[in-house]
RNA sequence: GGCGCAGUAGCCAAGUGGAAAGGCGUGGGUCUGCAACACCCUGAUGCACCGGUUCAAAUCCGGUCUGCGCCUCCA
C-alpha cells in the first residue's frame, strides 16, 4: 500500500515518510492522563490532535490499533521521598479513597472525549490492572544488569546506555537538576538522571495502593507503566507513539531508556508530539489562572465540537493561544459552516459527481498528509462548497471529510435545530403555529404593525421568528 | 546556562525561492414591508527587526529583538 502520511518525528526533528514495521498496519501508543482531577482543554488539545492523526491513518486505510494507559497511581509530584502521590492528593483533597478518584476523573475524562468527538482507543489499560506484568519487566532489567536496588527503591541506571539523550537532544553536563525550587533532588541515584522504577514502603508509608514484590511492598514509578502496558498489547515493536511537548523530557525519554534496555533492539520509529495550548499568561495549568473544563465551555454556551474546530485551524506543532475571543471567531465559523452542510439538497435528483469527488478528496488527503495540515483540509471544505458542483457531490465530500475531522459537518445543524425545539411541548408547539398563520394573513394584508407585534408577542414567550426563503421558521431564543 | 517552538491583516491562520490561501469580524451592496437569514463585493506594495546571497526572498544564510515551553508535577 501507497505510503501517502509524512509527519514530523521528534526523534530525528524532521518531517519523514511514515512507514509502519508491518505493511498496512500501524501500532499507535498515547499517554493518557493521570486522572486525580478535570481535564483541562490544555490537556484535550493534545486528544484532539491525536485523535485526527488516529484517524487520518485510518482515512488513509491503514489498520491501526490505538492503545492507551490511565495514570492511577505512582506519578509522583515530586521525585524526592518527600513527594507526594497525585493521585493521593486527589484523594485527600476529596476525601475519597484513590480507586473512587479514578474512577471519577477516568469517567469525566471520557465524557470529555464523548464530547469532542474523540473516539475511545481501541484499547484503554489503567496503571493497576498489571502490576505483574511491571514486575515482570523491572526484574527483566535487574537481570541485565540496567536497574539496582538504593535506599529501599529500584533504579534504573542510566550511565549503562549509550544514547540516552537521543529523544530529547540536551547534553549530560548542561542538564541541570533541581533547576525548579519545587524540586529535591534523590541522594539515593547513582547518576542525576536515574529514575525510579519501584517505590517501597519504606518510603512511602501512607500510599493507599500498594502491592507484593521482590523488593518488598510498594508500587511502581511512572515511566515504567507507558513502556509495559505498550508492549503488552503492541508487542515489542511499535510504530508511533504520542504525548505532550512536556513529555519528552523526562518521561518519554526514559520510556525509550528502559523499554530499548529491555527488549534489546529499537522499540519505537516514530515520535509525535503536541504542542501546548496557552493563555495570555503562558502555558495552561491546573494550577493557575482560570481552569477551563470542557464543562465550564458547555456552562458558557459553547458547542464542545467548536473547541475541536478550534484546534484543527491551527496546526499541532505550533503553541496556541486561547481566548475567547478567538474562540467566539471559531464559534460563529462553526455555526456558519453546519448551516451551510445543513441547507445542502442532498437529495435533489443530482447524481454525485464522481471526477470533482476524487479531486476534492485527493486535495484533502494531500493536505492531511502534509504532517497534518489541518488548516488547510478545512479550506478545502470551503473550496468545493463554493464550486459549481452538485448538493450530492458537496454532501458527499462532507460526509467523507467528517470521518476525520469529526465536526459532525453534515448532522449538526438539524440536531440543533431539533435540540432548539425539542423542549417546546405540543401545546405550545400548535399555538406558535396557530401565531404565525395569524401573522401570515396580517403580512398578506399588509397590517404589518400587527405582524410584528405577533413577532414580538412570541419573543418574550422565549419563540423567535425567521422569515427564510423556505417559509417561516422558529426556535428558542 | 543548555535544549526546543514561535513571531504573516482587527482576530485565528496557510504558504518555506518565482504574482501574499482560507475563516471570523469590519465596511459596502443585493434580496426581502422591517429585522434576521442568505448571497455578492471589500482588506497586508506587505510577512518582528537589521544585514547578506539571488534575476527573484515571508521563504535561504548571518545577526538582533520579543513571546512561550522543557531541563524529574504536567497534554
Amino acid at each position: 500500500m501507497e505510503n501517502r502520511l509524512r509527519i514530523y518525528n521528534t526523534l530525528t526533528r524532521k518531517v519523514e515518510q511514515f512507514i509502519p514495521n508491518t505493511e498496512g498496519k500501524v501500532a499507535m501508543y498515547t499517554c493518557g492522563p493521570t486522572v486525580y482531577h478535570f481535564a483541562h482543554i490544555g490537556n484535550l488539545r493534545s486528544y484532539i490532535m491525536e485523535d485526527l492523526l488516529e484517524k487520518t491513518l485510518r482515512y488513509m486505510g491503514y489498520d491501526v490499533k490505538r492503545v492507551m494507559n490511565i495514570t492511577d497511581v505512582g506519578h509522583l509530584s515530586s521525585d524526592a521521598d518527600t513527594g507526594e502521590d497525585k493521585m493521593l492528593k486527589g484523594a485527600k483533597r476529596e476525601h475519597k479513597t484513590v480507586m473512587e478518584i479514578a474512577k471519577f476523573y477516568t469517567d469525566a475524562f471520557f465524557a470529555d472525549c464523548k464530547d469532542l468527538n474523540i473516539k475511545t482507543p481501541d484499547v484503554v489499560e489503567p496503571a493497576t490492572n498489571c502490576i505483574p506484568e511491571f514486575i515482570h519487566m523491572i526484574e527483566g532489567l535487574m537481570e541485565k544488569g540496567y536497574a539496582y536496588e538504593s535506599g529501599g527503591n529500584i533504579y534504573f541506571d542510566t550511565s549503562r546506555l549509550k544514547d540516552y539523550y537521543a529523544l530529547s537532544n540536551h547534553s549530560e553536563e548542561e542538564l541541570l537538576v533541581g533547576v525548579r525550587d519545587d524540586v529535591d533532588e534523590d541522594e539515593n541515584k547513582r547518576n542525576k538522571t536515574d529514575f525510579v522504577l519501584w517505590f517501597t514502603k519504606s518510603k512511602f508509608e501512607d500510599q493507599e495502593l500498594k502491592w507484593e514484590s521482590p523488593w518488598g511492598t510498594g508500587y511502581p514509578g511512572w515511566h515504567i507503566e507507558c513502556s509495559c502496558i505498550s508492549m503488552k498489547h503492541l508487542g515489542e515493536y511499535m510504530d508511533i507513539h504520542c504525548g505532550g511537548v512536556d513529555n519528552i523530557f523526562p518521561h518519554h525519554t526514559n520510556e525509550i531508556a528502559q523499554s530499548e534496555a529491555y527488549v534489546g533492539h529499537k522499540w519505537c520509529n516514530y515520535w509525535f508530539h503536541v504542542h501546548h495550548l496557552n493563555d495570555k499568561a503562558g502555558k495552561m495549568s491546573k494550577s493557575k489562572g482560570e481552569f477551563l473544563t470542557v464543562s465550564l465551555l458547555k456552562s458558557k454556551g459553547y458547542d464542545p465540537r467548536v473547541y475541536r474546530l478550534f484546534c484543527l485551524q491551527s496546526h499541532y506543532r505550533k503553541p496556541l493561544e486561547f481566548s475567547f475571543e478567538a474562540l467566539d471567531n471559531a464559534n460563529a465559523a462553526y455555526d456558519k459552516l453546519v448551516k451551510r452542510m445543513g441547507s445542502l439538497q442532498k437529495g435533489n435528483g443530482k447524481e454525485v459527481d464522481q471526477e470533482k469527488f476524487a479531486t476534492y478528496k485527493a486535495r484533502f488527503e494531500e493536505a492531511l498528509g502534509d504532517d497534518l495540515n489541518s488548516s488547510m483540509a478545512l479550506t478545502v471544505i470551503y473550496d468545493m462548497l463554493k464550486d459549481d458542483i452538485s448538493d450530492a457531490t458537496k454532501y458527499a465530500l462532507a460526509e467523507d471529510f467528517d470521518r476525520v475531522l469529526s465536526l459532525d459537518l453534515t448532522t449538526a445543524y438539524a440536531a440543533k435545530e431539533a435540540e432548539a425545539n425539542g423542549d417546546v411541548d405540543t401545546a405550545m408547539e400548535s399555538y406558535i403555529l396557530e401565531k404565525i398563520e395569524e401573522r401570515k394573513a396580517a403580512k398578506k394584508a399588509k397590517d404589518f404593525a400587527r405582524a410584528d407585534e405577533i413577532r414580538a408577542e412570541l419573543l418574550e414567550k422565549g419563540i423567535v421568528l425567521e422569515d427564510t426563503r423556505e417559509g417561516v421558521k422558529w426556535k428558542r431564543a
